[in-house]
DNA sequence: CTGTTAGCGCATTCAA
DNA sequence: TTGAATGCGCTAACAG
């Protein structure tokens, strides 16, 4: 059965053609400066005629011991992670160092629970840099099991893993008060608890109900806060959204706003949460800061137009760390690498 | 000298443990279902107490003759690419049918011009998808180079490569006719013509001094027509952005708006750049669409809420094509798959 | 600077 | 259902 697709040609036959050994043809493409430039010359006009563009990368891997690519698995449905500027940046950090490191960036969506481990234990890559991961997700034990190199973003925290970015609690507590003083009754708007998404309007949850690490650390730092300006948890609202996105954050907060309890601070989780958390407020004819404090996070081009408050980080400065981690072992250490904007939307 | 990173356990040694030969460990892994469920177990068994965790990929895709991903090219430094939310609901669109394929998706970012094309020759990958790449682009031609499937989206056409994409020059016609009859001197705000991302303001630009397809086609299309409506295209002033950001987009839009040859019709390439101009053209005492007729392009967010008249198209959908068609070479025409939506920004 | 040898780990082919 | 033999294409290690 004649196949449509023109084997490629081999090293071997290059070589043949060129009339020199295959070590040489070999170091013409891998180590072009410990041949002769006759030699070289002859190599790649026998490659130009043969359509020969490079040696197998498969062939390549197998004898080197190595891929040549960092995988980067996406812990969740792609919708969350394209859709996700901070994701977007984490991504373009890792893919930078990649390029630097002439390395590939695989990307290993998870999508389908059953094949996900299985996908991730096959793929051809030298380490792995995972975001948005749930806690026991399979596919950081997965990830790990293989003996490669492996990072987490913002957790969770596991046995082979190094995890990389930011003290969420003690950011979340630090712009919490800020939020909270600006107040009397302090609320939340929160990202979604655990990976099943569900969206609803909640009273003193406990933080460790959340599954995804980061909802979990910055729930924690949120009654940190409450607690410093003496609010009981308890009666703290907490909106949970189901995904990052401002129409969510708009429709729950015209919720909270129509409530008797109506909070008058309010934190959220991102500056999209915070973004249509604020037209909701003017919506409902009130006005930020006078009537509701209100605070971002991320510090995104959302926040700045809008003058939110907001806790500043570099994601693509720690999808860069995580990758040079993975790539090379250079460690760093974000813990503290947040500060926090003041804008209008907690001005006294 | 001996590596702290345990080497993997082999199949071979896998199938020695379990006893039995190494082809019933290798269909364990690769056709279960050829298996006895004895069998199967011993060699699950030996497998965990090994830690082989999957079948060598490099080694697997030597002997397959198959890589398993298909890889991604994004034609040009990589802010462009993570940062353009068009470029990341295209991404997700190929992501998404990777996953489905069981396929993994490699990002081959474009860095350095000396070596991007030994990396695009050398990647181990099936197919190539190339995004945003300029005429006569090396990576083009080393795509196709490899004997590969290629597929390039919005162009260049190339020989050897399928090109998938809506008709720019008649979406382009057909919204410039819309916002040039809402004034009497129209403009257009435009993406870089070239990769050397000159920005400036110019007068009827040759369309064919753009080497970017999309921004060449763009042209074509905004010069016929402000034909359609009499206008000579020698008198159409052009701000060419050097990238697709709002900022930049206002700055330029502000500059157009201090002039005394005032325009006001502004047909702009993406919603991004109409999102900034909107705001320059407020920010400068004047109103959309009385003072000035506006236009995006893309039907995003942005255009949503600031009730810009923009061409929907769907990118996701554009990258989901793109990949089926590497992986399974089925084929899905995009050249109408385009509509104008008309908001406020064009209205009478 | 160039060549020889050897084998990376696996799955196809064929036989039992 | 299982197994033996073979070689995919390349490059490390070592001569010469």
């Amino acid at each position: 059965m004649n196949s449509h697709v023109p084997r490629r040609a081999t090293l071997a036959q290059v070589a043949e053609l060129a009339g020199v050994s295959t070590m040489t043809a070999s170091y013409t493409f891998g180590r072009p400066e410990r041949v002769s430039a006759a030699s070289r010359e002859k190599v790649l006009a026998a490659a130009r005629t043969l359509g020969f563009t490079a040696p197998d990368p498969a062939a390549r891997s197998l004898r080197r011991g190595r891929a040549g690519a960092l995988g980067v698995v996406l812990g969740e449905h792609l919708t969350y992670a394209f859709d996700d500027p901070q994701a977007t940046a984490f991504m373009a950090g890792v893919a930078e160092v990649c390029a630097e490191q002439g390395q590939a960036m695989t990307i290993l969506p998870v999508a389908d629970a059953t094949t996900d481990v299985a996908r991730i234990s096959a793929a051809a890559v030298d380490g792995y840099v995972l975001w948005t991961t749930e806690d026991g997700a399979p596919v950081v034990d997965a990830a790990i099991a293989t003996g490669r190199p492996v990072v987490v973003h913002s957790g969770p925290a596991a046995a082979g893993a190094h995890v990389v970015g930011i003290d969420n609690r003690a950011a979340a507590r630090a712009i919490g008060r800020l939020v909270f003083a600006g107040g009397t009754v302090p609320a939340v708007l929160s990202f979604p608890l655990t990976a099943a998404r569900a969206a609803a309007v909640v009273a003193g949850p406990d933080p460790d109900d959340a599954t995804f690490p980061v909802t979990r650390e910055r729930l924690l730092g949120f009654r940190d806060a409450a607690d410093d300006v003496g609010t009981d948890w308890a009666d703290v609202l907490v909106a949970v959204c189901s995904t990052n996105d401002a129409r969510e954050a708009r429709a729950m907060t015209q919720e909270l706003m129509s409530r008797a309890d109506r909070p008058d601070a309010l934190a959220t989780m991102s500056d999209e949460l915070a973004s249509g958390a604020f037209r909701a407020i003017e919506a409902a004819g009130l006005h930020v800061p006078t009537d509701v404090a209100l605070t971002g996070w991320d510090d995104a081009e959302a926040a700045r137009a809008q003058g939110i408050t907001s806790v500043a980080q570099s994601m693509r400065e720690q999808g860069a760390a995580c990758a040079r981690y993975a790539l090379t072992g250079t460690r760093a250490d974000f813990t503290d690498q947040w500060h926090i904007v003041e804008r209008a939307s907690t001005a006294r």
